[in-house]
DNA sequence: CCGTCGTGCAACCTCCTGGTTGCACCATCA
DNA sequence: TGATGGTGCAACCAGGAGGTTGCACGACGG
């Protein structure tokens, strides 16, 4: 069901990556490894104030929405992060934003249009023209 | 005066804005709102599958992000898009996204040096050396 | 002036999410 | 082979987010 907003671009790999990205923690979890490269889980959790369990769950939604993916390297698993579904969740916002500035200045160019004939209108019947 | 004038380009400010925009319910709102200009949170419930009230506290944690303002007209108050925060939050992503190209390449790029130089050395080792 | 419409506040509820602990399992190394 | 380190799974918990209902108050129109 596409057709929602003009700017598509993937909206439904937007929701994922919208939803993962809202959490800090997922965020600082993605800077780790946009820093560190391949990293396991648990010396991502080294790095961070929580649990492995925890950084492991949020490597679980990262993963779900694309932002990261990991591969076993003997008993470990490293993971690293993917730019595709950011970079394409990036495209849609400005793409929104672009279609915001310019859905606001057709609405305020067609408001004042409205004022102006109205105004031209009241004049009309004011001064008795016809 | 909830809403912020995007003075620092930086987390603060994504932090709200992403963090508004993972709820579908809100994204539907901003679109609604793109889509009509001003539009008071009774008449945005109509075309929602909420009340009235859930739609006011989305538009208060939309207004906390600088996504929108309100303003009174009469006895209803009216709200609208705010293309400045999602711009700006469109930017910081674009940005990161190029930050994670960059970074990976960068990353890949030293492993393999690395691979090479060990390979070098263990070479030198066994063949160069005794 | 009175009815109505829209808003704002507050209490309340439910469910999801982020987080923890405990444990079993597998791979590695001495 | 046994100790160790990393993973995966499951149960469990607390808090917050999304949502609802109820009510009081201010603005508008007859």
């Amino acid at each position: 069901m596409t057709g929602e907003a003009g700017t598509d671009s993937g909206a439904a790999a937007v929701d994922g990556v919208l939803a993962a990205l809202a959490d800090p923690t997922r965020r600082k979890l993605l800077d780790l490894l946009a820093a560190r490269g391949e990293v396991s889980a648990t010396a991502l959790a080294e790095r961070l104030p929580v649990t492995r369990q925890a950084v492991v769950k949020h490597l679980a939604v990262l993963d779900a929405a694309g932002l990261v993916s990991g591969h076993r390297v003997g008993r470990e698993v490293r993971y690293e992060v993917r730019p595709a579904a950011l970079d394409a969740t990036a495209r849609w916002m400005v793409a929104l934003a672009a279609d915001w500035d310019r859905r606001l200045a057709t609405i305020k160019r067609l408001a004042e249009a409205a004022e102006a004939a109205e105004a031209a209108d009241a004049a009309e019947g004011d001064d008795g023209r016809g």
